[in-house]
Order: structure tokens, then C-alpha cells, then sequence
RNA sequence: AGGGCUAUAGCUCAGUUGGUUAGAGCGCUACACUGAUAAUGUAGAGGUCUCCAGUUCAAAUCUGGAUAGCCCUACCA
């Protein structure tokens, strides 16, 4: 029996199937069943889970996962590892507010230690969440052997990555890993630099008020300024204007814009009365001049007038006119003159970055204090300035320092902070105070150097913590030079596939196109660490590949007496497993042991009990209350059979040989050696397992969840006992975090103790920088296989990515990162195909936040609606890459619209197959030609289907493969398909005919739910396993294509031409539209269905028409209820036709005649296109040019055939003969009848093959019917007997607006 | 500020290499059908294809510009 089903409910389905999956282990089988050496590459980007997740990840999710399905299905191998991304600033941030400390505190108030330990506890915080929603959503990922960014083994193959960058070069020599320095945001009060991140913290930008200051700097008259001069007297100044006048000591450079143009101006110095001609951006002179100003005498002027005279001298001069002037200094600081500086400074310059928006159109530029300046004047060669640094001539030291102050060399404000917020409060409250910016200011107007000084409001930075202003400042840092890699990331860029292709042309690859060197350099806690380490004097250095590496190195180190002793040298490469427990309980006895514990670990793990299997599958994947269980474990000495390490607690199953008395002794032995450990044992025997699994669950479940028993209390437990015992810091108390002393972790503080001896015999200390996030899930390809370290030839298998999909924010993040490894450490793409997605924004289209209550929780939608729905309206709805206006009534369409329709077609199918008793079998399929036209119809479209689905999801659009798939369902499946087979379905024994229905019903229902597989997953799977299920046993026995348990195991239906027939389609294209203008007519002219009419009349469009119309004949005269097909031609002369220009042909041909032409067409009389038809070609004049018109430039239709009701689509004209006889009558409402005793037998909930009896009301109207038609209509309703009576006790129902009969049915 | 994406019916979206009646679904209105029935069909109304300019015989489509929304990047002095 096939199920049958009330209601669609999709979230029952959802749980039906996902216990299925969990139950089977279909995921796990859907990979393993695939050949190892057929793979399909897939990346994970690992999400966070110190955020819950949101709808958006379920999109995203989606389209990772339905790529990994299709693939799958395909027959490949398709492995997901999983991941979690665990390192970063947000994580910091959270642990901060949540310990309540600020980063001064870490190493004050709490240990480094402790921080990293509640950072490393933080960032899985919300792994349940994660967990239960990849479950919910049927995302199908490995989460058993996730990756963890902050894993030794992780940060190992990190550090190797940086050893290959760190020791490739340039051409030139350059290591792709250097030291250098950028202009960067930088916190005085907090001594510290701060992230972009930082500083787009909400209240970072905040409104305040600098004083802003116009200064004038005087043009050396020579060569290349001597054309702006009137005479060598002149005095000549370049305006330019800052907001920070604390940098015009620092500066060395004027920007202007190579094509803004400039003008040059006579008038007076403000402050001073002097003469002076001032050169500006012409845009900006209405700015600082009022034009009726202009030409005003220069003599009316007196200091302390707010309106300047002023006359224009000289405009159109370009920016790149004035590039290479020379100016004097204008606040020069002896300290830093150099005579490279003299030679090459103080001139100006060009930038791009140059508006005329504000200011002078002319920027000041102080290179160690602006990212633009310090790029703007490199470019241009300008030297920086600074107090000379004895051993980099090249990079003085900036005139302002750490603190903020400026230097003791600068004359005047030596020693005085550059901003007045880094006073303190008694310094800036005093009257006398006044802050730098307008100390400087104040100083310029004394010189005949300040053209204007004013109070300027704008947005400025400021540092979260300290709420005091960021100042840009040089900071040293590590950088990968990307940059030298940008043609060659460039050109392997454009061999990726990216959807949509724009985002890898434009935000991609124009990216690419500038690229700038990578700053690695982050300077906190919780990261991986830079495995440099440097001489004091950075003369002797060296990177560190790996962990063996640097315990040699350190071993050196010790025995050059620099370090005490090697804090890592238990250390050794580890599976994530032991290395797990080896933090808290090393092992430090003789490593022989160990091996064979290891060694024998394994092969247990290969040849495990049944009783232990049945156990691990009931226990594994925290099925208990949660609780993580490992399987063969060593712990200390022993290898436990299952152990759960966060709640201490052993299990163990016994085999029989247990009950031997040596063996109970040994047995005992072991678990006082564990309880010292701090351990529980349970122990069960195999029976008990096998027997009384849930009595053995229910005791684990107890033990997890009581408070501490004897065992876990007392002296053995807080006392680590001796043989386990760490490291030389074995005093320090265990942390409240659960985690033994450090030494084994790779992350700071413990990295830092490690002190490495150069070469000549210095100490080297670790550069104390963390590298970038970003690097991290750049590197995850090898780092998630410890390579190179372990799985080399996993590795090899599974690089680079057939597929990555992630958020469209990732282009310059994950996206970049990968790539940029890839290409600069292995000169290969990471990836081959990359989907990304856009974001989710409410229905109204604003972004989803939770601070405006418009965010939709996952798990909530999901519920509702289940998985399926959601999935596919998100891939359905918009392309993933476009955004998503999400909104649960698309969700609710697609319930009905596609899974409500999928689901009625397979109730349809059950209810009957079950009444017939019908079961597919596989073994006697009729073969196509066997079956009628309409069943190879729809074989037909399912198989065109399927190329069309193969062909959009190989080319990742999923979009278009849900809409083929949607439309197949509804328009060419149910709704014509099902709707003209009903009959077929109900009428008579299981015959041939009926036969072909089911299977074909089947066959479609079968391969479509494979198509859907990818993207409902869980729908999917139970409509396949409802269809297959009644024959499940035979199909596994002789091992056809419907054995697998779940549709994930079996294989993709593929693209077969000899099942498309076009012809057949496109003769059924024709009765569909034929029976589409007659069902028009007739609505037209208020002729119901039911009532038959005599015949259609169809214009002959071409030579084939008659004999494809011929081939449907009959659905269509069932389908309109009319009684024959008249086909007719020219040669009757019925036809009155119409011509339209074929603008695609005529148009090349007539060019400027096209209008005319059309003109002329549309009034061709029926003789013209007869001429036309005939003779194949027309002569026609248009304004002086003749033209031959062939049959081809134009469209040729029926317009009318006059006397008969007409409608027409396209070329395609129905005619349709109304003419009502006697005997159409009479069938009408035998017909009618038929109808009311079918709605009665419902009405009374008949079964559907009850045998009845009716009795009619004489009635005049149906007299001739009944008698017509009497065994029709016994027929129809299943009547042993239909009689007439007078009075019939039944209830009278109408026939139609005027007439009502009685009609009585009972049942036999 | 720079780069990118998007703009078509009340809503969500299609719209091929430019070709003359701009489509679908939902919603709305009317009707029909009924052994899929809390299902289904047919029809109707509903459009300045965001705006401006250009190229062309012909533009929703190509080009340029503008506007709006969103994303990424960025110290506008």
C-alpha cells in the first residue's frame, strides 16, 4: 500500500525525515557510498558561533548545501567539513564586557591566561544554536570534525603558511613577508592602534569643533614657478587649508588636483595688510572672496575688515601645471632639516584624491599623518621628515610621539600634546589654556602665514575606550606584498566562475587591480600569534614554520642558556582527539608506551563490538542531555571505550571474558587509576547494552546530570596526581575555565615565554603582533588538514574548491584571503566556482537588525513553514546574489503553489494506485510506444526538464532550475497531465492503458522528486520513500535503481534526447492552445462545458497541421466537449486573413522604409497575401524605392472566418459552431445530471465504489435526457437502476436557473 | 569620496544576439469545472519598463548622465 495522507504539513515531514537521516546515517552513507578518488571539492566558510544565527545564514546555507546535494547525487564524493571560525576582535570585545575588564586590565585584573580561556569558551557559545538549525535547515556539513581556527594544529599550519610567504621573494629579493610601517588609526590615551572595526563602532564619529586654519605658503621664484610670477617682487603664496593644524610642522608637500583648475588672485593678507597673490582653486574662490569684491582698490582695506579687495590675475591654470613648484617651509624645525629633505620637499604634488569641495582645492600633506598624504608623497618621491633616525635614514622619527606630544626638537610646542583632549581636566580648565591647533594658528597670523582662521565643525574619529580623539599615526607592522602578486592573482581571477560574474569583474577584480600590500598585524590577545622573533635590534630574525621547528629552536635556546627550559616539549603533532585530553592530562611517561597506546587506540576504533557500536550510535553527536562522548580515548595510560571529558565520566562495555577473575582485578585496578584521575566509570556488559539500551542511557543520563558523587569528591581529585603533573609552573591553581596550565597551547601569553638565541648568540623575542583574522580563514584549505604537516594526499584530493558560496560581504574578505594565499603560496586558484550571496532585507527592504525588531528568528520560520518551503522560496524567489526582500507570504505560495500541488498529485496517485492495487514494478515497465500520446507528452516534458535542470544547476543557477521545476509541476504535470488522465484513473479494471497512467504518473513524480532533491531535501526524500516504499524489498533484491532508502543515495536522473519528443510537444502545444481559445469562446458566449457542441473549425496553418493536430484530436474534443474537428483552407474561402510585418527580416532589408512598409502590410487585402502566398514574392514601391517582399517578411494569420464565433493567439484561429440541436441538449443535461448525483453521493459520503440507486422527479426538462442517455448515466454514478418517479422523497436540486428536480440516491 | 549591485503591474519576479500586443505567479474581480474538492481551470482589470539625453528604421534591452535604495572600501585636507 502506498500512504495515504490528510493534510500537508511540511514540518512533520521535516521531522519525520530528519530522524530517518539521523536514524540511517543517510548523510554519512550519501558520502561514503561515492568512489574516494570522484570528488567534488567543497569549502566551508566557518561561521562564528559567538552570534546565534539568523535567517541569513539559512540562505546562505542553502546554497551551500544544495550545490554539495547536486553533486552528490551526481555521484560524486562529496566530504563537508565543517568549521568554526574562533579567533577575532568581536570575541575579545564580548569576553571584555562580559569579565567587565578593559585591555589594560589583561594581565592586571586577569590573567592572559584566563582571557584567552573565556575567549576560547566564548566563541561556542552559541554552538547548540548552530547546531540545531544546520540540523532544522537539512544542512548537511561534517559536524563531527569541524575545524577549529584556534586548534594547535590549526595555528601549526598558519605558521607554516607565513614561513613560505615569509622566505618567497620579489624578483628584487624582497620576502613576501616584511616589516613596514603604515599610517593608521592610533589611540594616544590608549597607547594602542585601533582597527577599522573599532573605529565603526556606533558614537566612534563624533561632531566636535577644531580650529581650522588656512595657511599661505610663500612660492620660490625659479624655473618651473617663474610663469605664475608678474615680477621677481612678487609675493606669491599657495593656499591650502587643514583641520589639524598641529601636522604643518610635519609638512612636506602641497596636493592639488592634476586637472582642477586654478586661479591666481591679488589681494591682501588678512591678519597683516600685506600685499600678496594667492593661488586656489577657481571653483573655491566665492569661498573666501565675495565678488563684489572683486576689482574693488586694494588701498580701501584696513586690518580687521571682514571683506577682502581682491583682483584675478591669471585662471585656467591646471593642477598639473603647478606640479614641481617649490615653497618655503613653513613652521621649520632645524631638528629635522636634511638636504635630502631641502632638495626634494616642500614642492607640490599631484593626487587623485583632490576635490574642490571644501578647502582651497589645494591639500597640505604631512605624510606620517594621513594615508593619503603618505601615499600621495611616496608616489611622488617626497622624503619624510622627522628627527633623523641614526640607523634608518629613511625613516626619521614623526615630530609628534606616542603620547601624542610633539617632540622636544619642535620650536615653540616642543613637549605640548598635539590635542587638547589629552590634557587633563585641570590643565584645559584653566582660563590661560589654549590648545595647540590654535596656538600654531595664532603663531601663522603673527608670521604673515595664516590666510584664515576659523572654528570648523566636523565628524572626527575617536577611540572607543578612551573617548578621547584618534590621531593617524606611523605604526609599524607586518604586511604580506600582495602586491607583487596582483598580476598573477589578476590573471588566475578571471578563470574562476563567478555568480553573479560581475562581482569577479567589478568589486573583485577591480579590487585586485589596486591592490595594496596585506597588513597583517593586529596587536591583541586572542589570535594566532606571529611566529617571528627578533633580535632587540631586529638585525637578526626568524619565522618559524613549525612547532617541531621551534622546539629545536628552543632547545638551542636552553642550551645557550637564554631560556630555563623548553615549556614545550611534550609537544608533539597530535590528533585533535588526543591532543584534546593531553591538555589537561599529559602524558609524561616513556613514549614508547605511548605509541603502542595510540597504536592500539586505532585499531580498537577498527574492529569495534556490536555492542559498542550500538552504544556510540546512541550516544554520539551529544544525544545525551548534550554531552560531547569520545570513543576510544586514551586517558592517561588507559584508552577508555567511550568517555565524556568535560563531565569526567567513563564508560565502559564489557564482553564476557570480564566475568574472569584476573580480568575483574585488572578491571578494578583501572578504575581506581581513573577515579584518582577525577573520573567515574560506568560499566555495562554487552547484554545490557544490546538488551536495555534505554536503561543503560537513562543510568548515563543520571550520573551526567547528578551533582558530585563520592567518586569526583576528595583529595584525588583536587590533587593532580604525580605522573601527570606539567610543567615547571605546575603551582599554578587550575583556572575556574577547566583547563590545565599552559605550556601546550601555541596562543599568547605561552608563545611569548619562548625566548629563541640568533645566530650570534642574542636573545630573540617574539614580535608580539597577532595576525589578521582573515588570515586564518584564507588559510583554512590546508590549515583544516593540519597540512603539511599530516593528510598530504587529503590535502592534494581536496584543493583547490570546485565550489564556495558565502554573503557578497566576504569579496574582500574570505573570498580575498583565500585567493591571495593560494595564489601567492601554491600559484593556484583555492577555488573554481564561487556563488555570492546577497543579503536578506525585510519585506519592506530595509536591513534586517535586531535593534529594529524586523529581524525573523530561523527557527520560528522554519516551524512554521518547515525546511523545504523556506529553502526553496529563498532560492526560488531572486537569484541568491540578488537581495532578498524576505517575507513569509512567498513562503506560504510556495507551500501551496509547488509542495500543496506535488502533494495532491501523490495523493491522487496512492488513493488510486491503492484501489487498483497497483504497484510500480520496476521489471515491467511498458514501453513508451505502448503508452498513449499524452503519457509520452508528459515524458517528454520531464525529460526536457531535466536538460534544462541540468544545464542551470551546472552553471549554478539555481534560480532557474526551481522555475523549471515549478512550472513542470503546475502547468504541465497537474494541470494537464493529471487533470485529462483523471479518467483514465478511475474508469474501469487495471488495464494496459490504466497501467501507463500509473507509471507514467509515477515516473514523474519519481524523477521530479530527484530534481527537487537539491533544494527540499526533506519533501523530497518522503515523497521518494512513500513511492518507493510498497516495493522497497523487491527492488533491493534484485538490486534495481529504487532500492537506496533515501532519494540522497540514489543517482541523479540524467538528461536522455531519445525521451524529448518536440514534435509530440509541440502538437501538444497546439491542443493546449486550441482548447484554450475554444474554452474563451465559449465563456464569450455563456456556453457551459457540459453542454456538448457539434464541431470546431480550424485554419490549416502549414502542410503538417492537419496531421498533428490529427494526433490529439482526441483530448482536445474531450477537454472542450465538442464532437469533431473540421480543418479548413484557403481553397474554401471562408478565410479572411491579415498580414503584420515581420520587423526582424524587413527591418535590415527597408531600414528607413520600416514604418511605411508596416503601414502598408497591415492594410494588405486577402488578395494581396494570396498573391503573395502564391507566386512567393511582392513587388511594393515605398518613397521612390522598390522593394520584393517575400512570404517570410511577414506574419500571415486568420483574422476571421465571418458567420462563426472566432478567437485566435498568435497565428493559431478557432472557430467554434454554436448551433444547439435537440440531441446536445439532451446530452448536456444527461450530463448535468451526472453531476448532481455525484455531488449527492459526496455530499453523503458514498464510497467511491458504492453501488446506488436514483430516482428522478418527472420533469419535462430532463425527460429526453433520461431517456437518451439512461445508461450513460447509470454508468457514470455507478446506478444499478435509475428510475423516474413522481414525488421523490430526496431533495430537489437545481439544474439550472430555472429548473429544479428531485433527485433521491441510496445506497444498495 | 571610490567601486559594485538593483530599479519592469498593488506585491515578488521573468524578459534571449535591440524587432512593434512587455510576460508569469500572488492579490483583486467575474465565471466555470468537479470521483485531486480546505483542490482545480478560464477570463478580466491592472504598466509613462525610475528620469533625461544619445545611437538606430526600431530601445525595457545598447551608450552617456541623473535620481533613489542597498553593499563593500575609505582618516576628504
Amino acid at each position: 500500500m502506498y500512504r495515504e495522507f490528510k493534510h500537508l504539513h511540511l514540518p512533520s515531514i521535516d521531522a519525520e525525515i530528519r530522524q530517518f537521516w539521523e536514524d540511517e546515517r543517510i548523510f554519512e552513507q550519501s558520502v561514503e557510498q561515492r568512489p574516494a578518488d570522484k570528488s567534488y571539492v567543497f569549502y566551508e566558510g566557518p561561521p562564528s558561533a559567538n552570534g546565534k544565527p539568523g535567517i541569513h545564514h539559512v540562505m546562505a546555507r542553502t546554497v551551500k548545501d544544495l550545490f554539495c546535494r547536486y553533486n552528490t547525487l551526481k555521484g560524486y564524493r562529496v566530504e563537508r567539513k565543517g568549521g568554526w571560525d574562533t579567533h577575532g576582535l568581536p570575541i575579545e570585545l564580548q569576553v571584555e564586557k562580559e569579565l567587565g575588564i578593559t585591555k589594560e586590565d589583561i594581565g592586571k585584573k586577569v590573567t592572559v591566561d584566563e582571557y584567552n580561556q573565556a575567549c576560547r569558551s566564548t566563541v561556542m557559545r552559541y554552538k547548540d544554536l548552530w547546531d540545531d538549525i544546520t540540523r532544522r535547515m537539512g544542512y548537511w556539513v561534517d559536524l563531527d570534525n569541524p575545524y577549529i581556527t584556534f586548534e594547535n594544529n590549526y595555528i601549526e599550519s598558519c605558521w607554516w603558511i607565513l614561513q613560505q610567504l615569509y622566505n618567497k621573494k620579489t624578483p628584487s629579493g624582497e620576502s613576501y613577508l616584511y616589516k613596514g610601517f603604515t599610517i593608521q588609526p592610533y589611540s594616544p590615551a590608549a597607547g594602542t592602534g585601533l582597527s577599522s572595526h573599532e573605529l565603526n563602532m556606533p558614537g566612534c564619529y563624533k561632531e566636535v569643533t577644531d580650529f581650522s586654519t588656512v595657511a599661505m605658503f610663500k612660492v620660490r621664484l625659479n624655473e618651473s614657478s617663474g610663469f605664475l610670477f608678474e615680477d621677481n617682487e612678487e609675493d606669491l603664496r599657495i593656499l591650502a587649508w587643514t583641520t589639524t593644524p598641529w601636522t604643518l610642522p610635519s609638512n612636506v608637500a602641497l596636493t592639488v588636483g592634476p586637472n582642477i583648475e586654478y586661479a591666481k588672485i591679488q589681494t591682501l593678507s588678512p591678519y597683516t595688510g600685506a600685499p600678496v597673490s594667492v593661488v586656489l582653486a577657481k571653483d573655491r574662490v566665492s569661498a573666501y572672496f565675495n565678488a563684489e569684491d572683486e576689482n574693488r582698490p586694494l588701498d580701501d582695506f584696513k586690518v580687521g575688515d571682514k571683506r577682502l579687495p581682491y583682483k584675478v590675475l591669471k585662471t585656467g591654470i591646471k593642477g598639473a601645471d603647478l606640479v614641481g613648484i617649490q615653497y618655503e617651509q613653513l613652521l621649520p624645525t632645524p631638528a629635522a632639516s636634511t638636504p635630502e629633505l631641502e632638495e626634494k620637499g616642500f614642492r607640490v604634488i599631484s593626487g587623485d584624491f583632490v576635490t574642490t569641495e571644501d578647502g582651497t582645492g589645494v591639500v597640505h600633506t604631512a605624510p606620517y599623518f594621513g594615508a593619503d598624504d603618505f601615499r600621495a608623497s611616496k608616489a611622488a618621491g617626497i622624503p619624510f621628515i622627522g628627527i633623523p633616525n641614526p640607523k634608518n635614514p629613511d625613516l626619521p622619527f614623526p615630530l609628534v610621539d606616542k603620547q601624542g606630544k610633539f617632540v622636544q626638537e619642535v620650536p615653540e610646542f616642543g613637549g605640548r600634546y598635539v590635542k587638547a583632549e589629552y590634557y587633563s581636566k585641570e590643565v584645559t580648565s584653566d582660563k590661560e589654556f589654549k590648545p595647540t591647533d590654535l596656538l600654531i594658528s595664532l603663531q601663522l597670523k603673527e608670521d604673515n602665514k595664516a590666510f584664515k582662521i576659523e572654528k570648523y565643525k566636523h565628524n572626527y574619529p575617536h577611540c572607543w575606550r578612551t573617548d578621547k580623539p584618534v590621531l593617524y599615526y606611523p605604526l609599524d607592522s607586518w604586511f604580506i606584498r600582495a602586491s607583487a602578486a596582483k598580476e598573477r592573482m589578476s590573471e588566475l581571477n578571471k578563470t574562476i566562475n563567478w555568480k553573479p560574474a560581475s562581482t569577479g569583474t567589478g568589486r573583485f577584480g577591480q579590487w585586485l587591480d589596486n591592490l595594496q600590500d596585506w597588513n597583517l598585524s593586529r596587536s591583541r590577545y586572542w589570535g594566532v600569534p606571529l611566529p617571528i622573533w627578533r633580535t632587540e635590534d631586529g638585525e637578526e630574525e626568524i619565522c618559524i614554520g613549525s612547532v617541531e621547528e621551534m622546539n629545536q629552536e628552543i632547545d638551542k635556546a636552553v642550551k645557550a642558556g637564554v631560556m630555563e627550559l623548553n615549556p614545550y616539549s611534550a609537544f608533539a603533532a597530535q590528533d585533535d582527539d588526543e591532543m584534546d585530553t593531553r591538555h589537561k592530562y599529559v602524558y609524561t611517561g616513556d613514549m614508547a608506551i605511548w605509541d603502542i597506546l595510540k597504536r592500539f587506540s586505532r585499531d580498537n576504533r577498527e574492529e569495534p563490538t556490536e555492542a559498542e557500536n550500538m552504544l556510540w550510535q546512541a550516544i554520539r553527536n551529544r544525544q545525551v542531555g548534550g554531552y560531547k562522548f569520545r570513543r576510544q580515548h586514551p586517558i592517561g595510560s588507559f584508552i577508555a571505550d567511550f568517555v565524556c571529558i568535560s563531565e569526567k565520566l567513563v564508560v565502559e562495555v564489557d564482553g564476557g571474558y570480564h566475568n574472569a577473575k584476573e580480568q575483574r582485578e585488572l578491571d578494578e585496578a583501572r578504575a581506581t587509576y581513573l577515579n584518582n584521575l577525577g573520573f567515574k566509570v560506568l560499566r555495562f556488559t554487552n547484554e545490557a547494552v544490546m538488551e536495555k539500551m534505554e536503561w543503560v542511557l537513562g543510568e548515563i543520563a543520571r550520573v551526567l546530570s547528578s551533582p558530585p558523587g563520592p567518586l569526583s569528591k576528595g583529595e584525588g581529585v583536587t590533587s593532580r596526581p604525580a605522573s601527570l603533573s606539567v610543567d615547571a609552573k605546575g603551582t599554578r591553581s587550575p583556572s575556574p575555565l577547566e583547563r590545565g596550565p599552559g605550556g601546550e597551547d601555541l596562543h599568547r601569553p605561552f608563545i611569548d615565554e619562548v625566548v629563541l638565541v640568533s645566530p650570534s648568540g642574542r636573545p630573540m623575542r617574539r614580535e608580539l603582533d597577532l595576525i589578521d583574522v582573515w588570515f586564518d580563514s584564507g588559510s583554512m584549505p590546508y590549515a583544516q588538514w593540519h597540512y603539511p604537516f599530516e593528510n598530504q594526499e587529503v590535502f592534494k584530493n581536496n584543493f583547490p574548491a570546485n565550489f564556495i558560496a558565502e554573503g557578497v560581504d566576504q569579496t574582500r574578505g574570505w573570498f580575498y584571503t583565500l585567493h591571495a594565499i593560494a595564489v601567492m603560496v601554491f600559484d593556484s586558484v583555492a577555488f573554481k566556482n564561487v556563488v555570492s550571496n546577497g543579503l536578506v532585507l525585510d519585506k519592506e527592504g530595509n536591513k534586517m537588525a535586531k535593534s529594529k525588531g524586523n529581524a525573523v528568528d530561523p527557527f520560528e520560520t522554519i516551524a512554521e513553514f518547515g525546511a523545504d518551503a523556506t529553502r526553496w522560496y529563498m532560492m526560488a524567489n531572486a537569484n541568491p546574489w540578488d537581495n532578498l526582500k524576505f517575507d513569509t507570504n512567498g513562503i506560504l505560495e510556495v507551500r501551496n503553489k509547488l509542495f500543496g500541488t506535488l502533494f495532491n498529485t501523490y495523493n491522487f496517485f496512492a488513493l488510486y494506485a491503492n484501489l487498483d492495487g497497483f504497484k510500480m514494478d520496476e521489471s515491467k515497465v511498458l514501453p513508451y510506444d505502448k503508452r498513449t500520446e499524452l503519457d509520452r507528452w508528459v515524458i517528454s516534458k520531464l525529460y526536457s526538464l531535466v536538460a534544462e535542470y541540468h544545464e542551470a544547476m551546472n552553471d549554478y543557477e539555481v534560480t532557474r532550475a526551481c522555475r523549471a521545476i515549478e512550472e513542470f509541476v503546475d502547468l504541465h504535470l497537474s494541470n494537464w497531465f493529471v487533470r485529462l488522465s483523471r479518467r483514465r484513473f478511475w474508469k474501469g479494471e487495471l488495464n494496459e492503458d490504466k497501467t501507463a497512467a500509473y507509471q507514467t504518473l509515477f515516473e514523474c513524480l519519481m524523477v521530479t522528486g530527484q530534481l527537487m532533491a537539491s533544494v527540499a531535501p526533506f519533501f523530497a526524500d518522503w515523497l521518494y520513500r512513500n513511492l518507493t516504499a510498497p516495493i522497497k524489498d523487491t527492488a533491493k533484491a534484485n538490486n534495481t535503481p529504487l532500492r537506496h532508502d533515501s532519494v540522497h543515495l540514489s543517482d541523479l536522473t540524467l538528461p536522455d534526447p531519445s525521451k524529448v519528443d518536440k514534435d509530440l510537444e509541440k502538437r501538444m502545444d497546439y491542443a493546449q492552445r486550441i482548447c484554450s481559445l475554444a474554452l474563451s469562446i465559449r465563456k464569450k458566449e455563456k456556453l457551459r462545458v457540459r453542454l456538448p457542441l457539434q464541431k470546431i473549425l480550424l485554419p490549416v496553418l502549414d502542410e503538417a497541421f492537419i496531421a498533428e493536430v490529427d494526433g490529439v484530436k482526441d483530448l482536445i474534443l474531450s477537454e472542450i466537449n465538442v464532437k469533431e474537428i473540421e480543418f479548413i483552407t484557403d481553397a474554401s474561402g471562408l478565410l479572411k486573413k491579415g498580414a503584420k510585418a515581420n520587423f526582424k527580416t524587413l527591418g535590415a532589408k527597408l531600414g528607413k522604409d520600416m514604418k511605411d512598409a508596416a503601414a502598408l502590410i497591415a492594410n494588405f487585402s486577402n488578395d494581396d497575401i494570396n498573391t503573395l502566398e502564391q507566386s512567393g514574392w511582392l513587388k511594393v514601391l515605398l518613397n521612390g524605392n522598390e522593394y520584393t517582399l517575400t512570404p517570410e517578411d511577414m506574419i500571415i494569420s486568420t483574422e476571421d472566418l465571418p458567420g462563426w464565433k472566432v478567437a485566435s493567439d498568435g497565428a493559431l484561429t478557432v472557430a467554434l459552431d454554436v448551433t444547439m440541436t435537440p440531441e446536445l441538449q439532451a446530452e448536456g443535461t444527461a450530463r448535468d445530471l451526472v453531476n448532481r448525483i455525484q455531488n449527492i453521493r459526496k455530499e453523503k459520503d458514498f464510497n467511491v465504489t458504492d453501488r446506488v440507486t436514483v430516482t428522478l422527479e418527472k420533469h419535462d426538462a430532463i425527460l429526453a435526457a433520461v431517456e437518451k442517455f439512461h445508461d450513460y448515466i447509470k454508468a457514470e454514478v455507478l446506478a444499478t437502476d435509475l428510475v423516474l418517479a413522481d414525488a421523490v422523497e430526496g431533495e430537489k436540486v437545481e439544474l439550472d436557473d430555472v429548473v429544479s428536480v428531485g433527485i433521491e440516491v441510496s445506497v444498495n
